[in-house]
DNA sequence: ATAAACTTTCAATAATTTTTGAAAGTTAAA
DNA sequence: TTTAACTTTCAAAAATTATTGAAAGTTTAT
C-alpha cells in the first residue's frame, strides 16, 4: 500500500474507533492526522487534509488540547498557530484514561455510592435485587477505578510486564 | 431516597454512561431496568416503565439478546414473552468486553496490522512518524487484547486478586 | 379455517449531534 | 490608528441516529 493511502486508512480507522466509543469522529481524525505528522500543522493544513471547516477545526483542536493530547506551538516570526501531538502512545493512553475516568466513570461512581445507601425492606425482592445489582456494579467500578489509578502512575513496561506476567 | 426514585436514578445513570461510551441510551436503560427486576418482564411492562414504543422495545430487546445480556423466558400457559437479565456483574462485564473486542477492537487491530506492513523510505520523516505511531498503537492494542482475552476466561476473584495484588 | 394474542418490520418522523461559515474578536505590524 | 493576519464564536443548516406506530407476520387455540 502507498503511504498516502495508508495515512488515509489510519485516519479513517481511528475516526471509526473513536466514534464507536463515544468520541467525536472528527476529533479522532484530527488526532490521527497529527499523530502521523512529523511536524506541527496549522489550522489551514488540517482543514485541507480532512476537508473540514475552520469552525470545526478550531473547536476540535481546542477539545484535543482540553484532553491533553495536543499542544499549540508558535514559530518565530509567524503569526499563525501550529498544532503538535504527543506521539508517546503510553502517554496518550494514560491521558485518555485519566479524562474518561474523570468525566464519565467518577460521576457514575458517585451515583452508585449514593444508591448503595438506599435502605429498604430486606424481605422485598424488588429492594433486594436493586441493592445487589447496585452493590455488585459498585464493587466492579471500584476495582476498575483502582486499576486505572495505578495505570495513570505507571511506567508502560512495568504495567504490562506486571499484568502479562501474572496472566502468563 | 425512596426505592422508586433510586430505581429511576439508576436507570438514568446507566443510560448516560452507556451513551457516553457509544451504547444506545435506551438499550442501556432497558438493561438497567432488567438488572433491578427480580422477575422477568414483558415487552408491555418495559414499554410502560420507560415510556418507549413497542417497536423500540422490540428492537432493543433483540439487541440485548445479541449482546448476550438478557434472555427470553416463557411462562407455562402464557403466550407472551418475558425477558430476564443475567444479574452476575462479572458475567456482564465479560460479555460486554467480549462483544466490544469482537465488534470494535479486532477490526481496528486488523487494519493496524495491515498498516504495519507498509514499506517506505526510512529517511523520510513522514514515513518514519507514520510507522512509529502505527507500530506503537499496534503494540498497545495487542496488550489490551491479551488482557481482555485473559479476563474473558478468568474467574472474578482471581482476576482482581491478581491485578490488585501486583499493583498493591 | 378463523380469530385472537402476540411479535416483528420498517418507512416516516423526531431528536440529537455535528458541521458550517460568516461575523465578531484579537493581536501585532505598518 | 489602521490595516492585515489570524482566531473564536455561535446561530443556522446538515447529517446522523433514534424512535414511532401501524401494517404485516407468526403462532396457538378454538
Amino acid at each position: 500500500m502507498e503511504l498516502v493511502a495508508a495515512k488515509l486508512k489510519f485516519i479513517e480507522a481511528w475516526g471509526k474507533l473513536g466514534s464507536e466509543w463515544g468520541i467525536n469522529r472528527t476529533m479522532a481524525q484530527v488526532h490521527a492526522l497529527l499523530l502521523i505528522s512529523p511536524e506541527a500543522l496549522t489550522t489551514e493544513e488540517i482543514m485541507d487534509a480532512l476537508s473540514i471547516s475552520r469552525g470545526n477545526a478550531n473547536m476540535t483542536l481546542r477539545d484535543l488540547i482540553g484532553w491533553g493530547l495536543i499542544e499549540k506551538q508558535h514559530k518565530a516570526g509567524e503569526r499563525k498557530e501550529y498544532f503538535f501531538a504527543d506521539k508517546d502512545v503510553w502517554n496518550i493512553a494514560r491521558q485518555v484514561a485519566k479524562e474518561r475516568k474523570k468525566r464519565e466513570l467518577e460521576p457514575v461512581l458517585k451515583v452508585l455510592n449514593e444508591l448503595s445507601t438506599v435502605v429498604g425492606d430486606e424481605k422485598d425482592p424488588e429492594y433486594k435485587t436493586f441493592k445487589k445489582s447496585v452493590n455488585d456494579i459498585n464493587k466492579l467500578a471500584v476495582n476498575v477505578d483502582k486499576t486505572l489509578e495505578t495505570m495513570l502512575k505507571a511506567e508502560e513496561s512495568w504495567f504490562w510486564g506486571s499484568i502479562l506476567k501474572v496472566f502468563k
